[in-house]
DNA sequence: TATTTAAAGTTGACAATGTTAACATATAAT
DNA sequence: ATTATATGTTAACATTGTCAACTTTAAATA
């Protein structure tokens, strides 16, 4: 606000309110909801001005993207008690992720979207989400959950995307409304996460 | 061809070539590749002719869509050998879903897409894919399980749609690119689909 | 069969969108 | 104090989906 009052012409950090305000245009309206015009107008700029910051619109998405991701690996993340069993560790990591993608379904949607194609080509490396520092932390916590002699000592890395695979999917279905249990998401997400840890089959003692 | 060369003003079946067509662009070239213009140019027709046919281009790709599931359906279930072992039924019929993916990437991104949130809005029926027929078939699959022995007698519904999260997590995960193990797809799967029926616990034979 | 009616297709225009080029202004550097 | 650079503005453009008015073919009715 002072930024703005001060200076009419210059703006002061235009760049990083133009990724915060996009923020908050998709959280309420979806991606499709961020036109340059609205957007602009909300700060009080020309529809133009976000081209000395970024070399498109596509650019500017990119940086709201990341953003989001950061907030949800700090969702997922931050609260973790420190003092938990491993497995109830896992649980809550889970029930954090599905947490997020309900309090954010339009963010969530836009983060796993797929509107980066042409960026994606050329940056090939650093959009895995594998890289991403939230999916080493659940890495660790599997690792440690094997060495514990709770987990099956398999790879560590294609557990966690399995079980990544699991939030993922169960988040998508239920944002996008391909599931109508919406009075027992709690109860999906416990029998999913009773899954992961110790699947379907009958206990057979194999 | 026959129709068009005959009586060159009205076109025959343009509602049904639309959708076919468009059913191509979305395969080569995204939804987003779907213009209006383009897709009558490809048919020889004007810009406008297809709002004789649909409401609006929503209208169109809602049908594009349900043609799309229909194929994703036709796709997992068609092959499947009625003779098979339950969980190798299970097994083939999660494995063909992710080949579905694999191959359809851009088609599969379109009909679990969310760019029809209107229309959601107003047939709030019909958008859940558990009413579909397809998921109806897993579900069966599943019972029938639980009736041999073999999986646990839990919520056969609840326990199909772990199943299909994970298959649709799994799915976006890979077309999307999060998950580059790309030469370890199955190794990939078949840890997801022994993880859904065995879990990834130790087995104590708690 | 002749005439009317409805269905299907076309044309031209419109508003909204992202983008660019040319210009304006403020800040930083010399 | 002057120059140079960063930042912001304005006017225009092409592309998109959509609509209104018109044209042409097929169907219905007399």
């Amino acid at each position: 606000m002072n930024a703005k009052t001060n200076s009419s012409y210059h703006h002061g950090n235009l760049k990083e309110e133009l990724i915060s305000e996009s923020l908050k245009m998709v959280e309420s309206g979806g991606i499709a909801s961020i036109t340059l015009r609205e957007l602009t107008n909300r700060l009080g700029t020309s529809r133009t001005a976000l081209y000395r910051h970024f070399v498109s619109k596509e650019e500017l998405l990119q940086e709201v993207i990341q953003a989001g991701f950061e907030k949800l690996d700090t969702y997922v993340f931050s609260t973790l008690d420190s003092d938990l069993d491993l497995t109830l560790k896992l649980h809550d990591v889970g029930k954090a992720y599905i947490d997020f993608a309900i309090k954010n379904p339009n963010l969530y949607r836009m983060i796993f979207g797929h509107e980066l194609k042409e960026q994606r080509e050329e940056n090939c490396d650093i959009n895995e989400r594998e890289d991403a520092p939230g999916f080493h932390k659940l890495v660790d916590i599997i690792i440690d959950a094997q060495n514990a002699n709770i987990l099956k000592k398999d790879d560590a890395f294609m557990q966690a995307t399995v079980m990544w695979s699991m939030l993922h999917g169960l988040s998508n279905l239920l944002i996008d409304g391909h599931v109508h249990i919406v009075d027992n998401i709690d109860t999906l997400f416990e029998l999913s996460f009773k899954t992961l840890i110790s699947g379907i089959a009958l206990d057979l003692s194999e």
